[in-house]
DNA sequence: CGCTTTTGACCCGCGC
DNA sequence: GCGCGGGTCAAAAGCG
């Protein structure tokens, strides 16, 4: 009885399990690709989905940075036509001494720009004396950090310097130097190297005026790891460079509108190159080609096996 | 020997 | 006019 029951049982279930086992192993092997490609059709569309998404956002965030320029640069210009209006205004007609007084006015002016990094002795002289921004020549201040053993008063710019004086000035006990560039008389260019009042680690160099010859020692002036923040509009003069492995801050300020728009190619801040690297992967990511090729790329990469356009 | 640095003297503008 | 202070000159010294 339970024989026959049990054979009843036994049969259906090896009948199944012969059509199973009938199943060819190709077909097996296809339903596990077909099944891979599924999945993996899932997988591509959600990274490029995610990738479109990423540089809609990319592009969305790079527009935001190009307004965000506009508008820094527009009111930049603003700020400067400002000043020159009013230096023009409280311009007195003097000469050399204005000259200097203008330059200890354009570091309180650096002063704003660059932050709290430096003195805070803006008050007191800046309303005793009024501000005076048109000299004649360009102004630019570098201050470069130096090492705590470095006693001297060389700044590596990458130019060449002769030393023509050294003074102690009143407001400061540690002496100023006076360096003439070593083209002169043809380059006129000057700069002044003191060591500043309350950090006696930096070196403010002044220079005044622009070279008109290439940088001598391009290795130096850009070797190490100083950090040049370059400030205001203005062209020219060798603003690269620090004295070592430390650091540098330059912050400078054109003395006229015609220097400002000088013709002179500009030695861009490191942040101005990674707007323009910026500006540049903005242009690629707005190329629907350079996009296309990028996914196919990524996909190529990715699921190699898929070149014939089978999805 | 030629170039650079040092340093005291001198010049000059500014304030009183 | 005088003194002060920053900037420049130039002779002497230093250096490669």
């Amino acid at each position: 009885m339970d024989h026959t029951s049990l054979d009843l049982n036994t049969k259906p279930l090896r009948l199944i399990d012969d059509a199973c086992l009938s199943i060819p192993r190709e077909l097996e092997n296809n339903l596990t690709e077909l099944r891979m490609e599924i999945s993996a059709k899932q997988e591509t569309g959600a990274i490029l989905e995610e990738s479109n998404r990423v540089s809609a956002e990319n592009k969305r965030l790079t527009e935001m940075l190009t307004v965000m320029c506009e508008n820094y640069n527009a009111l930049r210009n603003q700020l400067t036509d400002y000043m020159n209006k009013n230096g023009e205004k409280e311009h007195s007609p003097s000469k050399k001494r204005k000259f200097e007084s203008s330059s200890n006015n354009n570091g309180n002016i650096n002063l704003g720009i660059l932050g709290n990094s430096m003195s805070s002795s803006t008050d007191e002289e800046s309303s005793k004396k009024p501000r005076e921004e048109v000299v004649k020549a360009k102004i630019s201040r570098l201050y470069v950090k130096t090492e705590g053993s470095d006693s001297s008063l060389i700044v590596k710019d990458g130019y060449q310097w002769r030393k023509y004086g050294q003074k102690v000035t009143r407001d400061n006990p540690c002496p100023r130097a006076y360096f003439k560039c070593s083209f002169a008389p043809s380059c006129p260019v000057k700069k002044k190297v003191q060591r500043d009042v309350e950090d006696q680690s930096v070196l403010v160099a002044i220079y005044e005026g622009e070279h008109n010859h290439p940088q001598l020692n391009q290795m130096e002036a850009t070797s190490g790891s100083s950090r040049i923040l370059n400030f205001g509009s203005g062209t020219g003069a060798a603003l690269l460079g620090s004295s070592g492995p430390t650091g540098a801050v330059e912050a400078r300020k054109s003395k006229s509108n015609v220097d400002a728009k000088s013709p002179q190619p500009r030695i861009e801040s490191p942040e101005v190159k990674q707007f323009l690297v910026e500006q540049m992967a903005s242009s690629l990511t707005k190329d629907p080609n350079f996009t296309a090729a990028l996914a196919a790329a990524i996909s190529g990469r990715i699921f190699p096996h898929n070149h014939n356009g089978k999805w």
